[in-house]
RNA sequence: GCCCCGGUAGUGUAGCCCGGCCCAGCAUCUAGGGUUUUCGACCCUAUGACCCGGGUUCGAAUCCCGGCCGGGGCACCA
């Protein structure tokens, strides 16, 4: 036994500690996600959370690809084998180890013929739905559980040879027939799969399934502690069973809800298909919500973090709005985000009667930092006139005659009747906060920069920023006033740059 | 049909194990105000919850029973 010192002190959010420290020399915990594609948000609550309690009891954490052969429906994706540590750097999360199920195979396969030997586990060649109608549901054992163990051996090396064929044979293990829960009748661990395998081909046709893959290798691996989604409950309890046959210590199960967004639909198989058809720009396209989404889009990872510790490990299923996400990201990145106008399809105003000692206009880089500076809007006007864009909305809003400001410039009168002109007011702030006049952004139609704006639905908005804009650089996190947040992911040709939120 | 689990403000969460410090804390959202030449940040204020019914107790969000509602499992997926 060895102190596990609890590092964490005065963090403003504190979790429980996780349970029996005292029982383990260190805390070791897992990552396990299947690679069909990136990690995404709904992912990103397993990935924090054991990040979190390995980091607090200086533990060791390992990435374990749990790359079995899957389903017709649950295929591994090779490319995610990369984009899995890609997404994890983006959060910040350090694996010690990273380990290949697939990597494993003999290991399983060793157990599985000790359990056998041990009476513990046999080759049922029942077909599966009879053996769920006959056997599970009536609680009637499989005549293939009573079979020698030398006849299970040899079915096993059947099934092996290749002698059975997919799906015409499979390892049980021996949970109990008369178990309460029929979800925990003599379970299958291992079936066969004749589909070719991204990392390892064909060398390989039985393979195991997690429940079982888990309740060796948590041992063999020595987690302490689990912490996965509750639809891994039934899981948990065969990998139980097969710790107390060997007499292995049991790794501290935890487990938490699921996470439904508002705001989002996750489906990895949809985000798939569209990323393939070229639907979707990429892996990081906003719709698939994908790690490397969140980070295209100048999510702050501990925003996403800290909202993810927020929710505790509450195993109540729940239905989150990513309006704490944004608001911590708000709070995170606000004080480091250049201004800059930016106008959604802009309504081009014939500005009249400027005085001509107005030639420039300049605003602050940030309002609560003056020692930043200020950019520069040049108007280029000619005999007091100018076309000034304002946005489609504003312009509507303002009614005829309505006295409104132009930030950080002057204040107009409003005019629509025959063109969207306006005529110069006065140039005092105060004349336009005294009436609570609006005072909206604005772009000069000279030197204005077009700019593409990437918002979350995936539409491709255009835009036009004020000169300024020349010159961002891609990576960029800044604020357009009024209109949201957002990263510049691409400053060449074209300044594109994915909306973040308000 | 069978087996688990859970129900605290709009949303999420703390408290529940070890009943009183909870006429229930925090965050977000919403509304209003302050500051600000942004619908941002910051500061202040307000509204808003213990699923229902019994029981135990001097005292229950916390313990017990019943009900209702919700989620998950019962795959040769993970």
């Amino acid at each position: 036994m060895v102190e596990v010192s609890d590092k964490l002190e005065e963090e403003e959010k504190e979790l429980p500690p996780l349970p029996n420290l005292e029982k383990w020399s260190k805390i070791i915990m897992r990552l396990a996600p299947f690679p069909s594609g990136p990690l995404h948000i709904g992912n990103a609550r397993m990935v924090i959370l054991n990040d979190y309690y390995v980091k607090r009891y200086d533990g060791e954490l390992i990435l374990v690809f749990d790359d079995t052969i899957g389903s017709e429906e649950k295929v591994v994706e090779p490319d995610a084998y990369d984009l899995i540590p890609e997404g994890l750097d983006y959060l910040d999360v350090k694996c010690h180890r990273t380990i290949y199920k697939s990597d494993r195979l003999d290991l399983f396969y060793k157990y599985a013929v000790d359990l056998i030997e041990r009476r513990e586990a046999y080759v049922c060649d029942c077909d599966a739905e009879v053996w769920r109608t006959k056997h599970k549901l009536e609680m009637k054992a499989c005549p293939c559980s009573f079979l020698s163990v030398e006849d299970n051996l040899a079915r096993w090396e059947r099934m092996l040879d290749g002698s059975y064929p997919e799906r015409s044979a499979a390892v049980r293990l021996m949970t109990g027939m008369t178990d309460p829960d029929p979800a925990m009748r003599d379970h299958v661990i291992l079936r066969i799969s004749d589909a070719e395998h991204p990392r390892v081909g064909a060398k390989y046709r039985v393979w195991p399934l997690l429940e079982y893959s888990w309740g060796i290798d948590d041992h063999e691996l020595g987690i302490s502690h689990i912490i996965r989604g509750k639809d891994l409950v039934k899981e948990g309890k065969i990998e139980q069973h097969i710790w107390n046959i060997y007499g292995w210590p049991h790794s501290e199960l935890m487990y938490y809800g699921r996470i439904r967004f508002q705001d989002a639909k996750l489906s990895k198989s949809k985000s798939r298909k569209e990323v393939l058809d070229g639907v979707y720009s990429g892996w990081d396209d906003p719709r698939t919500w994908s790690l490397q989404s969140l980070e295209k889009r100048g999510i702050h990872p501990d925003a996403l973090r800290k909202a993810m510790l927020d929710l505790g490990l509450s195993v109540v299923d729940i239905s989150m709005s990513m309006k704490p996400v944004y608001s911590e990201n708000r709070k995170i990145r606000d004080e480091q985000s250049p201004r800059l106008f930016l106008v959604l399809d802009p309504v081009w105003l014939s500005i009249s009667g400027l005085p001509t000692s107005v030639t420039e206009v300049e605003a602050p880089v940030h309002p609560d930092f003056p020692e930043r500076g200020v950019r520069k809007i040049p108007l280029n006007v000619k005999k007091g006139a100018v076309s000034l864009g304002v946005s489609s909305t504003d312009f509507q809003r303002i009614d005829e005659g309505e006295v409104f400001r132009l930030k950080d410039l002057a204040n107009f009168t409003m005019r629509k009747k025959k063109a969207p002109s306006a005529l110069f007011y006065s140039l005092d702030v105060d004349d336009v906060r005294r009436i609570s006049g609006p005072i909206i952004h604005w772009v000069p139609e000279k030197e204005s920069i077009p700019i593409e704006l990437v918002m979350i639905d995936g539409h491709e908005v255009e835009g036009v920023a004020e000169p300024s804009a020349k010159g961002l650089k891609q990576g960029t996190f800044l604020q357009f006033e009024r209109v949201g947040f957002g990263k510049v992911f691409e400053d060449d040709p074209k300044i594109r740059v994915a909306f973040s939120h308000k």
